[in-house]
RNA sequence: GCCGGGGUGGCGGAAUUGGCAGACGCAGCGGACUUAAAAUCCGCCGGAGAAAUCCUUGUGGGUUCGAGUCCCUCCCCCGGCACCA
């Protein structure tokens, strides 16, 4: 029989027999402690794609290991399942969303088995089924009960002709429907929102979080808090109610220094206060906003325009009437929807008054100005000037001193912005989760009772070419009964954003099956918070924060005891192939299975490690997998082959037992700080030097067992399959995967001896190789007395040693 | 524009955080085996030079006995945010 490396058969026989022997069946009663090792869940596009096989090979190594070590490890898998595509499919293939993501979640289920990873299968969670949407629905109840779901008017891109709502990334660049071209408009609609903002504070806070820091500053800018005041402006415009305009600024101390004022075109006042003559124009600049998307209007490359409303408001501090503009940059939805413009000292404020010949009125000096009109807006630090008894104080301080007079006039009071808004989770789709909401003529608005959960999807709803929703149009859907009064009523016919899905599957996974809640509270209190939560870095704000947000609100409703879902937060890169991002359109997309298929698993495992660090993506090769392969064939070999112990040799042995225990160190290391390119690197120089060692046949039988055993065993997380093979091949007892991690002890891995460089001047001249117990004194005399380093010393004189214990002598010299 | 991360051989990348720059792998070159090729194994492999030696981590400066690593200037690449009042 042939001794050849055959991954393809051996992966199926170990995958069958694993599968078998529920050898990575999870339970929460164990003695060991626990580790929840959590990858972000694929979305059922169909395929399982290389940047699948990146997000799960290697954090599946790392829950191999942890489970190696003595964790009681949960590495749960599961599909996120509903989403547009499903619903797409349904219009241009007639095939319905449900039979469409099934297909690919069997497709995927079966690609994903091929990686040999420790899932449990049981716990497999699916989110477009009504066993767990109905918790979704569940969750949509609670917050409500809770008052952080409401509903309200929101600008939406609509399309005209298809009558439905797009995403923003449904929109062209150009502005119209990807579908028939219509130009995009903006429309209001009634929609459900969450109050995710009530958390916004403690949405910035990471305190306690290992998350990256990129992470963490991007979070922060989204809440994007700013400390403010907000200011009242006099409005006296007969038969208009409102007698002030109030403006949010973080520069209270340019008050004085106001000539204008802009309101945001949508802002309500802005029909009341402007003047029959500016009428026409106003009206025209309203409608030309609206027909650019949110994208184009807050585009910094356009320049800013717009119109005067004919109105005046007064600056209270000094009496001041200036004129009341709107314009597009001024955004309805952030601070008041209006601002006070000082273009002294606001470059964008600057520009507008140039264009449009509005006033300029220093009221901060720079130090040494001369009284001369301003080129640009003076934007740093200086001293307040024309700003009445103000006149003098610097103007840091000027902010708090001129927010604390207006609050004692009661003009204004210092107030917290936050750019966060709150979460839109209205979606005009069919393939999401129903919203349970009914709409009654007497009792208005009423939630479906929890007992009548999960609100179904229907059947038989059609899926029109024109993208309209189908469930708007599917009568058995619509129509239901009042819960309240029992008379006649309709169905909210809207569905949840499918984050609102996955921003509690971590809870689902620790009882798959659990029907009597959303999730099991002992399981949960067992297993959650997430140890450690890998995935790409594009969730870092939608995802990450509604997943944040939620487990917040649970916390405040006493469901569970925890506010944080993610202790460790670790994002890896993206593969591309030849130095591009993979595309259909360039025909550079790596098929994974092709690639098991004919290396195996293990090949492309310890492959996507080895090629770069894991958060910083790497650029696939063919040549390169070639070489893991040789690699994992050489082990083979090594494992396999009949050693013969020639010439065994004391000294030899006392090397292999240090690299042995240097080895063990270095990976065990290397896995704990997710350093996997360099954990298998360190494998590699293992193999090659106990491949020298079988040459050589230096060490006894015994001692060569025992190092193939470490070796194994050290592979066992990057390589399950091949470990698996070769520690049955070796007479080990089943399943490597339950063995032990290898421990290393700290004295067998140092060195006995060290080299010592030897610098001149700084410059590496030499370098000698010492006892790692050597003394200073002892060093600096063998150094000294070395020929080559006394050639350099001729003629010249020391004037300093520096000695690095164990690593370097340097000798200054004059 | 602002925030974050980078820039090291022909290529992917190492460098215990201030102490031998280029581990490991790929590609390339030379050799062994072979009738031959593939596979496999061995050796070489940043640049200049005959050699001693010198140069070399995007650029220019600085700190230090010593800088890929720390500080400042500038250039370039990637990711995010983008009129936030």
């Amino acid at each position: 029989m042939e001794n050849t490396y055959n991954p393809v058969e051996i992966e199926k026989k170990w995958q069958k027999r694993w599968a078998e022997d529920n050898l990575y069946k999870v339970s929460e009663h164990s003695d060991r402690p626990k580790w929840y090792a959590l990858t972000m869940f694929p979305y059922t596009s169909g395929d399982l794609h290389i940047g699948h096989w990146y997000a799960m090979a290697p954090s599946d190594v790392h829950a191999r290991f942890k489970r190696m070590q003595g964790f009681n490890v949960l590495h749960p898998v599961g599909f996120d399942a509903f989403g547009l595509p499903a619903e797409n499919a349904a219009i241009k293939h007639g095939i319905h969303p449900y039979k469409w993501t099934m297909k690919n979640v069997e497709n995927m289920r079966k690609q994903l088995k091929t990686i040999g990873a420790i899932y449990d299968w049981d716990r497999e969670i699916i989110t477009c089924q009504p066993d767990y949407y109905k918790w979704t629905q569940w969750f949509f109840l609670k917050l409500y009960q809770h008052g952080l779901a409401y509903r309200n008017k929101a600008p939406v891109n609509w399309c005209p002709k298809c009558q439905t709502v797009l995403a923003n990334e449904q929109v062209l660049a150009n502005g119209t429907c990807e579908r028939c071209d219509e130009p995009v408009i903006r429309k209001d609609l009634e929609q459900w929102f969450f109050r995710i903002t009530k958390y916004a504070d403690e949405l910035m806070q990471h305190e306690g979080l290992d998350w990256p820091e990129r992470i963490k500053t991007m979070q922060h800018n989204w809440v994007g808090k700013s400390i403010g005041t907000e200011i009242s402006f006099g409005l006296d415009i007969p038969d208009v109610p409102e007698k002030e305009i109030r403006v949010f600024t973080t520069r209270a101390d340019t008050v004085y220094g106001v000539t204008f004022m802009v309101l945001a075109p949508e802002n309500p006042l802005v029909a009341k206060i402007t003047t029959p003559d500016r009428k026409d124009e106003v009206e025209e600049y309203i409608a030309k906003t609206r027909r650019f998307t949110e994208i184009e209007r807050l585009s910094t490359e356009k320049e800013k325009d717009g119109v005067f409303t004919g109105a005046y408001v007064t600056n209270r501090l000094n009496g001041d009437k200036v004129p009341v503009w709107i314009a597009d940059y001024v955004l309805a939805g952030y601070g008041t929807g209006a601002v006070m413009a000082v273009p002294a000292h606001d470059e964008r404020d600057f520009a507008f008054a140039k264009k449009y010949h509005l006033p300029i009125k220093v009221v901060i000096s720079a130090p040494g100005w001369d009284g001369k009109e301003l080129e640009e807006a003076y934007t740093a630090e200086g001293t307040m000037v024309n700003s009445g008894h103000f006149d003098g104080t610097p103007n840091l301080d000027g902010i708090i001193k001129v927010s604390e007079f207006l609050e004692e006039k009661g003009w204004g009071k210092r107030t917290i912005s936050y750019k966060l808004r709150d979460w839109l989770i209205s979606r005009q789709r069919y393939w999401g989760a129903p919203i349970p909401m009914i709409y009654c003529d007497k009792c208005g608005i009423v939630p479906v009772p929890e007992e009548d959960l999960p609100v179904k999807l229907p059947e038989d709803a059609e899926f029109k070419p024109t993208g309209e929703s189908p469930l708007k149009y599917c009568d058995s859907f619509v129509n239901t009964t009042c819960p309240r009064c029992g008379g006649k009523a309709k169905r909210e016919t809207d569905t949840m954003d499918t984050f609102m899905c996955s921003s509690w599957y971590f809870l689902r996974y620790t009882n798959a099956h659990f029907d009597s809640g959303a999730f099991d509270p002992e399981a949960v209190k067992y297993w959650l918070p997430v140890d450690l939560y890998t995935g790409g870095a594009e969730h870092a704000v939608m995802h990450l924060f509604y997943s944040r947000f939620f487990t917040k609100a649970m916390r405040d409703m006493g469901l569970i005891d925890f506010g944080e879902p993610f202790i460790k937060l670790f994002n890896q890169g993206i593969v591309i192939s030849n130095k591009q991002k993979m595309s259909k359109s360039r025909g550079n997309v790596v098929n994974p299975d092709s690639y098991v298929s004919k290396m195996g698993a293990d090949t492309v495992r310890c492959y996507l490690m080895f090629v770069a660090p894991w958060e910083q993506g790497g650029d696939w090769n063919d040549n390169g997998i070639a070489g893991i392969y040789r690699w994992l064939n050489r082990i083979w070999k090594l494992a396999t082959e009949y050693y013969t112990a020639y010439s065994v040799d004391d000294e030899e042995y006392r090397n292999l037992q240090r690299i042995t225990h240097q080895t063990v160190k270095k990976v065990t290391h290397d896995i704990d700080r997710i350093r996997f390119n360099t954990m298998i690197s360190t494998l590699m120089e293992y193999t090659n030097y106990l491949g020298k060692i079988k040459d050589s046949g230096s060490v006894s039988q015994k001692d060569w067992q025992e190092a193939i055993k470490i070796l194994l065993l050290l592979l066992a997380p990057s390589a399950p399959h091949l470990a698996e093979e070769l520690w049955h091949k070796t007479r080990h007892k089943y399943s490597i995967h339950n063995w032990k991690w290898p421990e290393w002890d700290e004295q067998l891995a140092q060195d006995e001896e060290i080299p010592i460089i030897i610098q001149i001047n700084g410059k590496t001249r030499d370098k000698e190789m010492v006892s790692a117990s050597i003394t200073e004194q002892e060093a600096k005399e063998i150094i000294l007395a070395k020929p080559k380093v006394k050639a350099y010393l001729e003629g010249k004189e020391i004037v300093k040693i520096i000695y690095v214990p164990k690593k370097l002598l340097n000798l200054v010299i004059k």
